[in-house]
DNA sequence: AAGTGGCTCAACCGCAGGCGG
DNA sequence: ACCGCCTGCGGTTGAGCCACT
């Protein structure tokens, strides 16, 4: 049985709101509320318009407090940070920038931030073709394309949800913004292919710093994977993947690469890396 | 000045999940 | 337990704008 259309297509308005819907819309909503069913509320005002369409109208541009205009550093940090964490789940990624709208935040990252953080990440003095920026992109957030050759026992999308709240509606919210709050960067190293993005490589270097005094004889430096401009250096894959190797306390099992850590325990690198040992 | 290509962003589309009957 | 409706979400589209030739 196919599904009910949201509305009738043939008398339905669609493109570019007037003001005078707008004022239309937001007026009664400011009044009445919505009522909790946007599919009647169109008719309610005398909107030639779909359900779906108002609620996004209100939702992106006529909703209170609504912000416009660039981003800030801050908000570019903790998009890159949430994407490499949870992928694009722009409405969660929404919820830590109040004003900003989830459309507002998808286009920004599609238009700018995607190519001004692949294009640092392109190999240095090389600028990125089409299938490049395409495989990049999968390297950046394996969690949302198909090849993804790290193991990730157990799904790691559904790990860091758990371990960032995102269990319940509520908790959603709740749980990223205390998060956030601790420590946006703490956050970075989700998408834990081979480390593509800067936060990533700064994620693991603090972490390196912070474990060293708990593994036995610390760990090796991590090679420097990026050139003075930002751009990663010839190979850091390869020097990235390398370091990982040189740990002696990185021991290869069948579930993955695990950490030897002091008093006998031992963890796989990925939850380490991810924050699993706190 | 006109044509063209790229970019931006508002809006649409279709799917998944929640919820009530 | 099942079904249908509604909402919310993420992906995609396309009109308008802008820069470049």
């Amino acid at each position: 049985m196919g599904r009910a259309p949201c509305c009738d297509k043939a008398t339905v308005k669609k493109g570019p709101w007037s003001p005078e819907e707008d004022a239309k819309l937001k007026a009664y909503i400011d009044e009445n509320g919505t009522g909790g069913n946007w599919i009647a509320l169109p008719q309610k005002i005398g909107l030639k318009r779909c359900g779906k369409s108002c609620r996004l109208r209100w939702l992106n541009y006529l909703r209170p407090n609504i912000k416009h205009g660039d981003f800030t550093e801050e908000e570019e940090h903790i998009i890159c940070s949430l994407y490499i964490s949870i992928g694009s789940r722009w409405s969660i990624i929404a919820a830590q920038l109040p004003g900003r709208t989830d459309n507002d935040i998808k286009n920004y990252w599609n238009t700018k931030l995607k190519k001004k953080l692949l294009g640092k990440r392109a190999p240095h003095g090389h600028s990125l073709a089409a299938a490049d920026v395409v495989e990049a992109e999968q390297q950046l957030n394996p969690s949302a394309g198909a090849s993804y050759d790290m193991p990730v026992p157990g799904g790691f999308e559904e790990r860091s949800a758990s371990k960032l709240g995102f269990g319940s509606a509520a908790g959603e919210a709740a749980g990223v913004a205390s998060t956030v709050e601790m420590s946006s960067a703490s956050m970075v190293g989700g998408g834990f292919g081979y480390g593509h993005v800067d936060e990533l490589y700064d994620f693991l270097y603090s972490k390196q710093l912070a474990a060293a005094g708990a593994f036995q004889g610390g760990v090796p430096p991590l090679p420097e994977l990026q050139c003075p401009d930002g751009g990663a250096v010839v190979g850091a894959d390869e020097k990235f993947s390398t370091w990982m190797a040189s740990c002696d306390h990185y021991v290869p099992t069948t579930g993955g690469q695990q950490l030897q850590l002091q008093g006998g325990n031992s963890m796989n690198l990925q939850d380490f890396v991810l924050g699993y040992d706190q």
